[in-house]
DNA sequence: CTACAGGCTGGTG
DNA sequence: CACCAGCCTGTA
């Protein structure tokens, strides 16, 4: 157990942005978060966050995960205040956050998004898993006396790989099981790691060019691959909800110049705002 | 039942 | 260049 106390951290908000498909809330409450080949319980109670791992897993690795180290009150204070509907929008989703996951994991999971529901999208990702992930341990991550579904590690580009492309049929993934299988193969072995690794290291500009060359993604998929795992939070992903939100809100065009270095932050903002709008949160 | 999903590819004009 | 049909299939 590690506890924490924070502003501007909300899971059930965070959950709901879109931006990650492997964080389930439990009944009890707590939120189930899973990431590469780890797992781990939060239950927050107002600024109270409880983490159900140690200090060091805590430092070591979900602090960063979750980018608590930004300070998301200034970003929200940044915004002019004669926008009225970003002022909105900032305020609506306080507590959200920009998180920072695996690289080749976010491929994945956004490969997959594309042309797709949220539900589906869950399914598919959690079915690979079950299928080619390690099983792990749920020791320390629930109380001893339950006991709780098994729990996977996303799967490695090798696993995958060896599964031949046949071994993605019966997962839900449709028309996109050729991106996968390509791209498990783009990322297996020294070349696929030295691969991940330019992407990991380089600009923005350049992890675009990269990506852009991948069979499966364009640019909306490019753009919420720099942002959610490489961090570029100056990448705008613009979807069919984001397109109506600047066609709607914006007809003058959006201000990027005033947001220069991070809309991207705000663009997660406007994207939960809107799908809150309409229910679906 | 139909329409739609956090788009992309590949072909056409 | 711009335009757009077709694509898999679970969910609403």
């Amino acid at each position: 157990m590690y506890e924490i106390v924070l502003q501007d951290f909300d899971m059930e908000k965070i959950m709901d942005s879109g931006q990650v498909f492997r964080i389930r809330k439990m009944e009890d409450a707590s939120f189930l978060t899973l990431a590469g080949h780890r797992a781990v319980r939060i239950r927050q109670e107002e600024n109270r966050i409880l983490f159900s791992c140690s200090r060091d897993e805590f430092l070591g690795f979900w602090q960063d995960y979750f980018d608590l180290s930004t300070d998301y009150a200034a970003i929200r204070r940044s915004v002019d205040p004669a926008d009225a509907y970003l002022n909105a929008a900032v305020s609506h989703g306080r507590g959200i956050r920009i998180l920072r996951q695996e690289l080749w994991e976010t491929i994945l999971s956004f490969l997959i998004s594309q042309n797709n529901n949220i539900s589906r999208i869950q399914n598919s990702l959690e079915a690979l898993c079950a299928r080619y992930g390690d099983k792990l341990d749920p020791e320390g991550i629930f109380p001893p006396s339950c006991t709780p579904a098994p729990l996977y590690a996303f799967p490695t580009p090798e696993a995958l790989c060896s599964a031949g492309p046949e071994g993605l049929q019966g997962l839900g993934l449709g028309y996109r099981d050729k991106y996968i299988w390509k791209m498990a193969q783009r990322c297996c072995g020294p070349s696929g790691k030295e691969w991940l690794g330019t992407l990991s290291s380089c600009g923005y500009e350049q992890a675009m060019d990269l990506l852009l060359r991948e069979y499966g993604i364009g640019r909306k998929v490019a753009d919420c691959i720099c942002l959610f795992s490489l961090h570029h939070v100056d990448a705008f992903p613009v979807d069919t909800h984001i397109r109506q939100i600047l066609d709607g809100h914006y007809p003058e065009g959006f201000p990027f110049s005033r947001y220069r270095g991070y809309a991207g932050i705000l663009q997660q903002y406007l994207f939960y705002y809107k799908r809150a709008a309409q229910g679906r949160v």
